[in-house]
DNA sequence: AGCTAATTGAAAATCATTCTCATTTAATAA
DNA sequence: TTATTAAATGAGAATGATTTTCAATTAGCT
């Protein structure tokens, strides 16, 4: 059984797992188009319950475990809210980082990265090598700032 | 029943408690002195583990309470680890952020925003409002590096 | 078509967080 | 001080999120 979608963003997958070895089964795949089409960050039980409506029964461990996967593999990143829930967006590779709309949990990207032009020398003079970072801006889409 | 520790931290709690018409229990003293002692990150289990050890038994629920209302104060901040875990560490209410040492987990501050100087620029032009932001950085610290 | 290791589903297990409610306590005023 | 009272707590139940287990299925090769 095999889709009757097809975009970059799924062969772009399919590549990635193929060059790692992993199979590109149906449910990793729903889980990027799910994720693709939304144009907003959804929840673990959102990407499930959009997965099962392609699919049907569809475990949960399997979005789970999918999840992380491709999280791994920088298909997939993990956004924080201030309410302490988490989502999940796609995002292809390179070093991009987020805005998101607090209403409507809407995903813009930034490409410009306000890390990486930052002056490091008043840490590292501390000893601390910076490895990774995180950062992400919350604030109010277009459209949500219309409709309030 | 009170403590027989008191610093700057304590004192600047009941303070700000004191302001919002919320109470100084002993519990929530404990909380910001295992905090600030701790010199690194903690989870809910280890503040509530070191709450007990100073107080006896302590409900876990309280810990949870107090955390969310200090986070809500400015008193103490939320972290976000890579691994999907979280921590939390005292915050003495202004902007600041953190750098995490992912070894040891010890929280450094620093007082400058990359984000504060960053153009928003094209940003806005897209419509989008900022109003907060996120930003932690992740590395090792000297202790950690000299250890490895 | 057949083989095999990788993947999945379903349910149980684990871990994290919130809720409920009877009891206790900090802060205030008499 | 002591009395009063609203706020806070503890204990455990309830809920929710995530991980594990293992037998059954399937993608990606021959």
């Amino acid at each position: 059984m095999m889709k009757d979608f097809e975009c970059t963003q799924e062969s772009y997958a399919r590549e990635v797992l193929r060059e790692k070895g992993l199979k590109s089964t149906a449910q990793r795949l729903a889980v990027v188009h799910v994720l693709h089409t939304s144009g907003k960050s959804l929840s673990v039980g959102e990407i499930h319950d959009r997965v099962k409506d392609m699919l049907g029964a569809t475990g949960l461990a399997t979005i789970y475990r999918t999840l992380e996967m491709f999280e791994n593999l920088g298909i997939v990143k993990r956004l924080h809210f201030p309410d302490g829930r988490h989502g999940y967006a796609f995002s292809q590779g390179e070093h991009v980082h987020h805005m998101v709309c607090v209403d409507c949990r809407g995903v813009f990207d930034f490409p410009e990265c306000p890390v990486e032009s930052f002056d490091y020398a008043s840490i590292e003079k501390q000893g601390f090598r910076v490895k990774d970072h995180f950062v992400q801006l919350f604030g109010q889409c277009v459209k949500c700032a219309e409709a309030a």
